[in-house]
DNA sequence: CAGTGGTCTAGACCACGGT
DNA sequence: CCGTGGTCTAGACCACTGG
């Protein structure tokens, strides 16, 4: 008997990936209507509405109203990236940390960072440059912009004992942002600061954040060497 | 007025977005319940309750039966990070793409990838390694094993024509997976396979996958140098 | 234009977890 | 215990879009 007493909208949900799973429902394949599958389960087609719309959410299958609900031929995954303040990153290795203000200049908008972030060139932006510590070993480089005109607050405040990243996530919560992953060359002052050779291959993670549309900050934040960054699906 | 006709979850979602960026409910404070705010906008609780749980999935708010829903104090950011099929990345950048077979080989699965996809030792994986291109520049190397268990007809498939990722996909579509990204030095063989100087920091992306709880291949994905991967929230 | 998903409602019961 | 969110229902109307 397939019949359980209720079907909750997890268990349409799983049963759907199970039916796609085994090829009882191949790639590319119309699904039945929500009203169909809500007699075959036994279930009010909310429910049915709710486990599909999870799955359209995922990348499994695709919705279009009138066409129905297909089972997504080429699933461009969504890998779930869960970005931490690094205070919390260290501290979830089980290390120490610490934070250092390496330099603090409010200066005139560089021209990149204006194209880069849609700022008025004339404007003025605190340029910051941190180092974060995991058992007194370098662990995160961080150089900083902050766009003044959107946090003007910035200005009072000196970054000798807390992270640029934590003051603005008080400042300005729940901003957009978006994100640029790569590899670099340890250059410049990276030696230095991270202690590792020049050249060395470095993780860096650079964000560009707005608030309510406004740019607040542009951030390159660059990893000591053999960092990983853990995602998942 | 603040009143609106109809107030659609959307409505409610984004007001309470509203009321967070704008300190009217800063970081930890306890909203009102479901019941409240649906009286306030003059909706059903379910729709609020679309809204709410949303914003949860967020990381916006965290909510407890009983304990209501509070403002996320230390919002541990969700990036998306969208991961396609090689082909439709090189495509994507307008670049024509090729694929090349470098080797194929039937292995014991060595003690390292045991340990990793938790394999039995004695069993045999499908190594292989192959290049992907873009507009006939090296644009990635990958080296790749898959559990011959998991897949038994990738013993049929000489992948002299389809890349093993795109092959996996029509087989083991919708699988699970644990990705790992890191910046890696050229070494071995490849400086000569993506023509780079020996040490150059190439950004690397690995994936673990899983099919219904069974391993099904281990990944390492190298990209040329000066790759940057893209995510947003 | 007609079928499909998208959404909303009013009400109900349940499950968890603070008091 | 009992208030809160979690979920389900039956029904309704709407919006998009394929034929």
């Amino acid at each position: 008997m397939t019949s359980r007493k209720t079907a909750s909208f997890q268990d349409v949900r799983d049963e759907v990936i199970e039916r796609i799973q085994t090829r009882v429902w191949p790639q590319g394949t119309l699904l039945p209507t929500e009203l169909e599958l809500a007699e075959e389960f036994g279930c009010a087609r909310a429910t049915v509405n709710r486990a599909l719309r999870e799955l359209a959410d995922r990348g499994v299958v695709q919705r279009k109203r009138k066409g129905g609900t297909r089972v997504a031929r080429r699933p461009t995954k969504q890998a779930r990236l869960a970005i931490a303040v690094v205070r919390r990153t260290v501290e979830e290795m089980g290390a120490a940390y610490r934070y250092a203000l390496v330099s603090r200049d409010l200066v005139p908008c560089p021209a990149w960072l204006g194209s880069r972030l849609q700022i008025d060139e004339g404007s003025r932006v605190m340029h910051l440059r941190c180092m974060h510590y995991a058992d007194n070993r370098p662990f995160q480089f961080e150089e900083r912009w902050i766009n003044t005109a959107a946090v003007p607050r910035v200005l009072e405040e000196d970054f000798a004992t807390i992270g640029p990243n934590e003051w603005l996530l008080e400042e300005v919560p729940f901003s957009d942002a978006e994100l640029f992953l790569s590899a670099v060359p340890a250059s410049g002052q990276l030696p230095e600061f991270l202690n590792v050779a020049p050249g060395a291959p470095l993780f860096r993670m650079e964000r560009s954040t707005w608030f309510r549309g406004q740019p607040v900050t542009f951030v390159q934040m660059t990893f000591q060497q053999g960092y990983q960054m853990r995602a998942s699906y």
